[in-house]
DNA sequence: CGAAACACCGAAAACGTTTTCGATTTCAAA
DNA sequence: TTTGAAATCGAAAACGTTTTCGGTGTTTCG
């Protein structure tokens, strides 16, 4: 009934836990015969050991914490998908916790992976943190600790990313190429750094392509909703009724944008094309299927837990820790939205 | 630099640990002079429990594991969404798995989190599950368990479901309201119980309006994909060319029929209806805008976690473990895809 | 004034593991 | 036969907390 102990075992055998201990750990100094026997008899008792005790003898947990501002999302969802698998090959465990996008449940969703002695952090920004003095804490504890796709560019620790910038100067490359010149933008909030990154990608591309940059014609959501889309597609008719091509921030905003047009009798690609950003599963069922910009949301987990456990050998091994930036390639798909040119 | 310990604040003041521990956990003997003075101490050298101890000593970790196939579904990232802050409530933590939709990933998961010995089990069933011997361990052990969603009838402990044939019958009724006579269903795989409750409920809804059942309409999804769907939807209108209604075991797959009819210019909701299953958020943008079936997600995960607590509590007061099956309600959402009588 | 009640505190055990370090035994070499 | 090294083992401490139980010292009441 109840759990195997090493105690038990060491009773059954007539020897000492120590030695049941090192049997079970391939230490050395222990005879090869009554290894065998601990073995065995392990086995046929179904002996696990207990990790509380575990936990607290070796202070480590072999748990990490990851924050994403809201699971219900695809993209992030895609990256828990990645974290788990790359970590259950080397034994960790992952809990999950949400900001909601607001910096003060950021913060205590923090406090309580720490209480919970979690060995490292994984970190996706909300849309609210311009402010990072709550993970301050987090980089000062030397706790392990790595950034993906949200970043705050001050903050120390290893970041995995796209190139935002790089990334949203050829999606709106991409409609100039389609002899799109009036070019409208619907950029995130303010302070995200992937927002700024690609509204500065969009400056860019029209820069070298001789369009000339005009702010009436970027227009900022708050919450990156559908709704937003919707809201900000009626709008830009309204303004620019001679638009050509839409660069939406994300896939969502930019099926907000396609229900509208298509409600308007706008043909896309016919009369307006649009690119969105992150190649939600969404953007390939829907009419017209939705050019975009695909993000390795899988890999970007992947490559944030190695990252991770790179700290948490080294903060094992008593070394400090090493940071490191890692970007991870995107590429277009173009899709019926914006094929065909003018 | 070192973490604060009871130790350190007994050795400040003067008094023993056993005092301090009291002092912080309101136990009665202790003066209010010395519990001001630890309380003062405590929060100024930041004291926090340290988790390991505690739950080597309360055999407690407060933490749950939830066993799910698939995270990255809107519906499954939903109910996580509902247990993960139920959970918060209470100061439970959770550990998400996925089982991958095959029994021995189920089999691995389960053992994954008993060893880290969270101190109940969530777990919404593999489609190749019709085997439960790897959870009759979970109840013999009488870990806190439920099911949701994806359940096993045979399996003890407690459930939260959806009353599957129920919520079928009224989708398939909706669509003969419609007018639609015939109607074809497609159902998800043989084993998992929600299938074929709403396989009955289909039937149920036919013979109960003098409509005969015709087994050649019943289309079985093996993945239940929206490639599936799309296969399905040709193969129907290969089959069926007269076919008025169909019922799709999921949003997803209705999302890859509305997808083949379209391209083959069979107006939706004109010439065939369609009604889907779950209310996915892709259902109420795509065009035409589905009809479906919803699902309280958020409030199952929310029960599912609300049943477990019940069990966890019972175990801690060393009482028998209580089981109940909580039905959640359902309701037909009515959009364009099924929208005029014939 | 004596006894009983009360208020406050601390020693110690327990949870189960890991690891250090010293003790014992064995065996080969001198 | 002695010596030294190698092989094998175990005692004990440590991780930090919770809780039982007994021990003071003080107050209250008959």
């Amino acid at each position: 009934m109840k759990e195997t102990t090493l105690k038990q075992i060491a009773e059954q055998l007539g020897i000492s836990i120590t030695t049941v201990s090192k049997a079970l750990k391939n230490y050395t100094d222990v005879s090869p015969k009554t290894r065998q026997a601990v073995l065995d008899l392990a086995s046929q008792m179904q002996y696990q050991p207990n990790s509380f005790a575990v936990n607290l003898r070796t202070k480590e947990s072999k748990t990490i914490g990851v924050i994403i501002p809201e699971l219900v999302h695809h993209f992030f969802s895609s990256v828990i998908d990645g974290i788990v698998a790359e970590a259950e090959k080397y034994g960790y465990l992952v809990i999950i916790q949400q900001s909601n996008e607001s910096v003060s449940w950021e913060q205590k969703q923090i406090e309580l992976l720490l209480n919970k002695r979690v060995d490292g952090l994984l970190i996706s920004l909300s849309n609210e943190s311009n402010d990072d003095a709550h993970l301050r804490q987090v980089i000062d504890k030397e706790i392990p600790f790595v950034q993906f796709d949200k970043i705050s560019k001050l903050l120390g620790g290893s970041k995995v990313i796209i190139d935002d910038q790089k990334a949203a100067y050829e999606a709106v490359t991409h409609l100039i190429e389609k002899n799109c010149t009036r070019i409208a933008h619907i950029r995130g909030p303010i302070n995200p750094q992937n927002a700024i990154d690609r509204f500065i990608g969009y400056k860019k591309a029209l820069d070298n392509h001789q369009i000339p940059y005009d702010p009436k014609k970027v227009y900022t959501c708050e919450r990156v909703t559908y709704e937003e889309g919707r809201q900000f597609a009626l709008q830009i008719l309204q303004d620019h009724p001679d638009i050509q091509g839409i660069f939406c921030i994300t896939d969502l905003v930019a099926v907000g944008v396609l229900a509208v047009l298509n409600e308007q009798g706008v043909k896309v690609p016919e009369q307006i094309k649009v690119i969105g950003f992150s190649n939600w599963f969404m953007s390939q069922v829907i009419t017209p299927r939705l050019s975009t910009v695909e993000q390795p949301s899988y890999e970007m987990g992947v490559a944030a837990f190695q990252l991770l456990l790179e700290q948490m050998t080294a903060r094992r091994e008593q070394q400090p820790l090493i940071y490191k930036t890692v970007k991870l390639p995107t590429n277009i798909i173009e899709r019926d939205s914006t094929s065909g040119t003018f």
